[in-house]
DNA sequence: CTAAATTGCTTAACCGATTAATAAAGATTA
DNA sequence: TAATCTTTATTAATCGGTTAAGCAATTTAG
């Protein structure tokens, strides 16, 4: 800018309010500027420079508590993210992906450049204690944080809905729960009693206490045996465990799932084992993913909004409510699963 | 860190050098200065003032043709995606994703802070022309630019490939296609003999020109009529194609998809109008997505590698050799929807 | 016609670091 | 013991802008 001021024959501040402050200067100077400017290779300010001076870079700090590449291959998280870029660029924010998983000083470097993050805990929302010394407006999407702003839903009410729905049909004796992370362990399991006691307000957690509720309400029990837990939101390891509770005896007559992409898996294990859905077992999703509408036969599941809640996030954090505690509906979605 | 080294009566320097370079100072005061700079909520250095001063921010633009959010809903950009943030991770690099459709100005202080810049163009590589003038080392993905490195497959093989496989059938006496941008129009339809001759070297073009070898090949002809233009890569999009497909006269024996997502869209079509695949038409797609491999039946298509394809993008980057320009493989991925 | 207000542009401090050049102190060598 | 080398820390310039404050020149008001 220097170099193009002095070419120009005027003032670095010139040049600069020709680019940010169009009212300080003569409409045919800050032409001519633009113009000769451009001419020179000159296009406009320096990020870095800008957000040094001005404490504000226009960039958006995003962070997954998982890996950055899960928000890239689990479908919740890329509705989310979809959600989110939506409204950054239509208010012309950049975009940044952060990383866990670095060292102290190399998180505070990263963390220096954003003027605000969203943060997604999916099912475990930690690992962000380090945002808070920013002292930077956060908006967290499916957890809560310090007295920051956060997008939820109501889990247990959604878990509720659909399982109450599954289970007012006659054959309801069988329940089994496909559950997402519902203990803190990398293998496909069952759960036990005294894993059941341990207490947590894990979103899956809730969900299962909402499927609990319904089965109370419906005067039918879900036994601890039948409550698979997954640890990670994958189609081949939702496979595995389908396969498990679809050839467990007695057959499930209801199979509630903590996830799309876990129904859609039980779907695809049913279908292999020749077990007639609905006909045989009545199976729920949650989440309302895309794929769960294309489904064979279409999946009833929860639907929470995925891509609302990231407009909704990014929104609060670009109009500055950051403190505000949102929880957004969730609607009943029956397909042909569950009918 | 000015107010920091007064503190603890170091210069400003020796801070500095405690964080970024430890040979320079004895080990007992670094501890001190990083422990103590700690204490008074210091963590590390400003991205800003850093990137100012070194010329380099340790960020990595990653530029789609299309919106930013189809990074996240299309499951090609998807994987691609996924495969570069992995490298990125792995080397410590933040990802800032950036949306076309700026002014000028506003693009080139996008483009001032990023160290390297990956291009993916998808089906229509252009509008990175300003990336140029950047003068920044670029990888672009699916098309070729200038001087830079490019990572590619060979579509035009590929598709062959596919095609040379299903049309060796006895059935294969009537092909159509189901086509991706094919011509420059938003809305889907049937090519006509002067879209075809139009020249072109996108890339579904050049897949399309693999499908024609094949049928010249194989003996069999392509009726123009029955090559489908599709405007974007959605699974509603196309549905409304492939229905068209499959109620036109004659049913085809033979569907050459351009795309997974197609392919998978004519599953389903096909499936609700009762028509048998494999039985009564062969369907094949291209890429090679998670789900093809998930669907009923099974899907056979052209295996692209977009993960390793993200990788290799992103490993080149940030190698320095970004002036390479490599050809993936492809692979023949035989499933059940065309044995 | 003069005082006040406005317009248009410049000066200079500042944002928060990095690093070459330099100096002081301590260790090693002749 | 003096000369030289290392180690350790400091000084000060610099990266590329932004913006409050200031100063002419011009316009408006009285």
């Amino acid at each position: 800018m220097k170099q193009v001021a002095a070419q120009l024959g005027v003032s670095t501040a010139t040049v600069s309010n020709a680019y940010n402050r169009p009212d300080q200067l003569s409409e045919k100077l800050r032409e001519r500027i633009l113009r000769e400017s451009a001419e020179l290779g000159y296009y406009g300010p320096n990020l870095a420079a800008r957000s040094l001076r001005r404490g504000e870079s226009g960039v958006i700090g995003v962070m997954l508590a998982d890996s950055i590449s899960y928000s890239f291959s689990d479908p919740v998280a890329n509705q989310l993210m979809q959600g989110i870029a939506e409204v950054l660029v239509e208010n012309k924010k950049q975009l940044l992906l952060l990383s866990s998983g670095m060292t102290s000083a190399e998180q505070s470097s990263a963390e220096s450049l954003p003027d605000g993050f969203i943060l997604y805990g999916a099912l475990q929302g930690n690992g962000f204690e380090h945002i808070k010394r920013t002292g930077k407006p956060v908006v967290v999407v499916d957890f809560e944080f310090a007295d920051s702003g956060s997008v939820n839903i109501d889990n247990e009410q959604g878990a509720y809905n659909i399982a109450e729905h599954a289970l007012q049909k006659e054959d309801n004796s069988q329940v089994a729960v496909l559950g997402l992370r519902l203990i803190d362990s990398s293998r496909i399991c069952r759960l036990s009693q005294e894993d059941l006691s341990m207490p947590s307000q894990e979103i899956s957690r809730l969900r299962l206490a909402g499927y609990m509720r319904a089965a109370e309400a419906n005067k039918v029990s879900i036994p601890v045996d039948k409550i698979w837990h997954i640890p990670i939101n994958s189609p081949e390891k939702a496979e595995v465990a389908a396969r498990e509770a679809l050839t467990s005896s007695p057959l499930p007559t209801v199979l509630l799932c903590m996830s799309d992409v876990i129904a859609l898996a039980a779907l695809r294990v049913a279908n292999e084992l020749n077990i007639a859905v609905p006909g045989q077992v009545q199976v729920t999703g949650f989440d309302d993913i895309p794929e769960a509408s294309r489904s064979t036969p279409p999946l009833s599941t929860v639907c929470q909004q995925n891509l609302e809640k990231g407009r909704l996030a990014a929104t609060m954090l670009l109009e500055g409510n950051s403190k505000e505690k949102v929880i957004l509906e969730t609607r009943l979605v029956v397909r042909q699963t569950c009918k």
